[in-house]
DNA sequence: ACAAATGGATTACACATGTAATCTTAAATG
DNA sequence: CATTTAAGATTACATGTGTAATCCATTTGT
């Protein structure tokens, strides 16, 4: 990577509509509304205020369909997850995985099915880093 | 557990600050200072003011000793870490946190000693879940 | 054609946050 | 003892954030 754009913070309302967004895109204000009001209760006025934020932001981008906007995520979420992971894990765990594991064992948060995941990933990293 | 009181949200810098009184404590503000001092550079009165919305937000304690005070933070780290790990693995990875470690290797950010605890939390695991 | 509804743009406003400066008081120092 | 210093308390102030309301220009319904 020779040069990156800086990555403006999301505030959690905002990554909220991008997820929507994410859900799948392009999708004009009323769908990302109609999305959103599935699971909470935000006022139409909120929603787009926030899209206008993450467009500001350079987080989305729109195109004018006659009266309406459609719009488009600008990151993918796949990469914004690996980031904020990046550095949340920096933060809270020295940058180690494996304590924020350690954690959900501890609590009884792993189900079988995350076991299994994870062990196929480890199988993996083994193949490749022999 | 029978009650817990609500927790406050904890900024970032005000994190930082904590986390100093995590290292040791119980400790001085000129401590914490100097403390944080070691990776940045925040002016004293920064630094109090933190300790100060700290303690309002019900984080830290302090008993006085003659003129200065002597902070003790009133949750673990441990268990702050444990909350911040299930809400942010909640919201960004639906509560799974097999597909955040999956970005880890993907971007070949484990080590073998991650690998080996990983390994341990998971054998440990079955040994209880068989 | 006119009015109502609807889309986006602009404005609002309280509280949070980063980042201190100033104030008050008591301790230390000459 | 008078003065400088240093601790915490109070105040400050720009920006960010949650949460809309209002404004303006079309589109749509009657």
């Amino acid at each position: 990577m020779t040069h990156s754009v800086d990555k403006p913070d999301i505030s959690n309302a905002e990554f909220d509509v991008l997820d929507a967004l994410w859900e799948d895109s392009p999708a004009t204000s009323a769908d990302v509304i109609a999305r959103l009001n599935k699971h909470k209760d935000w006022h139409e006025k909120t929603v787009k205020t926030l899209l206008g934020r993450l467009v500001k932001k350079g987080v989305l981008r729109f195109e004018k369909q006659q009266r309406q906007y459609l719009y488009y995520p600008l990151i993918a979420r796949d990469e914004y997850t690996k980031k904020e992971a990046n550095s949340f894990i920096g933060r809270l765990f020295k940058g180690k995985v494996a304590p924020l594991v350690a954690g959900f064992a501890n609590q009884n948060a792993l189900s079988q099915q995350d076991v299994d995941e994870l062990k196929a990933l480890i199988e993996q990293w083994e193949q490749n880093n022999d």
